[in-house]
RNA sequence: GGAGGGGUGGCCGAGCGGUCAAUGGCAGCAGACUGUAAAUCUGCCGGGUUUUCCCUACGUUGGUUCAAAUCCAACCCCCUCCA
């Protein structure tokens, strides 16, 4: 399909969009400027991850291309819990979690947005404030009465989850329910018309459309994302130590760098379009690249990629020591650094170092001949360490030890 | 409220008195081969201890037994059907 729309032009090419509500109608309405759009995030930990990217990334080219976007932030529904995708109930977080979570995230969405009060800069919303103060009765007879519990049944979210007889509870149930009215809520705020998310938000994004019909005859539209996932099929986006989160604090400039660098060759190209700003032209030269070559064109979407989240000298500082730790043997400054006092028991310094999850982890590796000093291999179970030194843990992962 | 089924390591899923730190699969880690890729093969994969030892773990708490994930009791939670 083409677009006539320049947003709807770029998201088709680089490989956003997976379902449309009305595909010529958010066309038109694209091609005039000032289209405002959401998407919701939910608030249930201290950081947004890759996941997320995608979703972040759809805001900011709606940025780019004129338009408005609003970063919803779940404080109100956070504290319900959104069932899709999901075999059982969450914890559910308490107020002065969700508030940390929200100052936390929030962080992350100035290195990609815009905020302001001009026509195309971005806002940040939180359902909390107009979900904290509904009044239930109320609610229910203004807008539960627009909700059919038969269609809700019908869900993929609902659905999955009692045909797998998986308990869903009454307070998740209402999820879609408060989505669905900050939908209509945003439009009546901010005139937002169109709601955006990974294809698992579906069903509750045609009830938000349906509702704003119903309640305030407002024409709302959908746009989902693919489920972007690894050439291997796998769920894109985990690593040895869990998601790839997007905040500094929860994972280091230098790892997350790492993430982009070692992405399978057939990814590429593809993640170039979804993930950065780099144009179409030089896309194709690097994913054309072959061999040992590709590993250019991984190298320029680390630090494109980093670029974007954690800001140019991140990127450069870590690919400085990519060259540094990789290329020359040595080490980066980049590289997870810990002060020791004197000399300790190597097993122990593999586990202060985050490489060994455990003493008992540690000795096994030093017996699979996996354990390097300063680039010697180290078989021997009681050897000691002083610093400075670099101690690695097979090829990829290295970490420092300083004089402290 | 009644009847039945079920809760095992990150996940799935065996085991159903000792030989169980618990089969198998997935995921993960390392080695070989490479390009910090993929595929393949090999090893590892609760914690501690210089290792035929100790601790923790099979929903929770007690009990039976020389010995329990396995038997008993109570409780908690989930699912199905009935009321």
């Amino acid at each position: 399909m083409t677009y006539k729309s320049e947003y709807l032009s770029t998201l088709e090419a680089r490989g956003y969009i997976h379902q449309l509500t009305d595909a010529d109608a958010i066309d038109t309405r694209a091609a005039k400027p000032g289209l405002v759009a959401y998407v919701g995030f939910d608030l249930t930990g201290p950081s947004l991850h890759i996941g997320h990217l995608m979703s972040i990334m759809m805001l900011r080219r709606l940025q780019q291309h004129g338009g408005k976007p609003i970063a919803l932030m779940g404080g109100g529904t956070t504290k319900v819990g959104d069932p899709s995708g999901k075999d059982t109930q969450r914890q559910l977080l308490d107020q002065a979690t969700i508030d940390a979570n929200k100052a936390s995230i929030k962080r992350v969405f100035e290195r990609f947005l815009t905020f302001g009060d001009g026509p195309s800069d971005a806002i940040m919303a939180d359902n909390a404030d107009w979900l904290d103060h509904l009044n239930y009765i109320e609610f229910l007879r203004d807008y539960g009465r627009h909700f059919s519990v038969n269609r809700m049944l019908s869900m993929d979210s609902v659905k999955l989850r009692l045909e797998r007889d998986q308990p869903l509870s009454f307070i998740e149930f209402n999820y879609m329910v408060l989505q669905s009215y900050d939908f209509v809520e945003l439009n009546r705020r901010y005139g937002c018309v169109m709601q955006m998310g990974g294809s698992d938000q579906w069903g509750n994004i045609t009830q938000g459309i349906d509702l704003g019909r119903r309640v305030a005859g407002a024409e709302l539209y959908g746009l989902t994302t693919p489920l972007i996932t690894n050439a291997d099929g796998s769920k894109m986006g985990k690593t040895a130590n869990g998601a790839v989160w997007l905040n500094r604090e929860q994972l280091p400039d230098w790892d997350y760098w790492q993430f982009w660098r070692n992405v399978d060759d057939r990814d590429v190209g593809r993640f170039l379009r979804l993930f950065t700003d780099m144009p179409e032209p030089e896309i194709r030269r690097l994913e054309a690249l072959e061999g040992a070559e590709i590993n250019d064109a991984k190298i320029a979407l680390a630090n494109a990629a980093t670029t974007l989240c954690r800001g140019a000298e991140a990127a450069a500082a870590s690919e400085a020591t990519a060259r540094a730790t990789f290329a020359e043997g040595g080490a980066g400054e980049a590289l997870p650094s810990f002060a020791v006092a004197g000399a300790l028991p190597l097993v122990d310094a593999l586990v202060l170092t985050g490489l060994a999850a455990s003493k008992g982890e540690a000795r096994r590796k030093l017996a699979e001949n996996a354990v390097k000093v300063d680039g010697e291999g180290v078989t021997d179970p009681v050897a000691l360490v002083s610093a400075p030194a670099r101690l690695s843990l097979g090829k990829k992962r290295h970490a420092l030890l300083t004089q402290g």
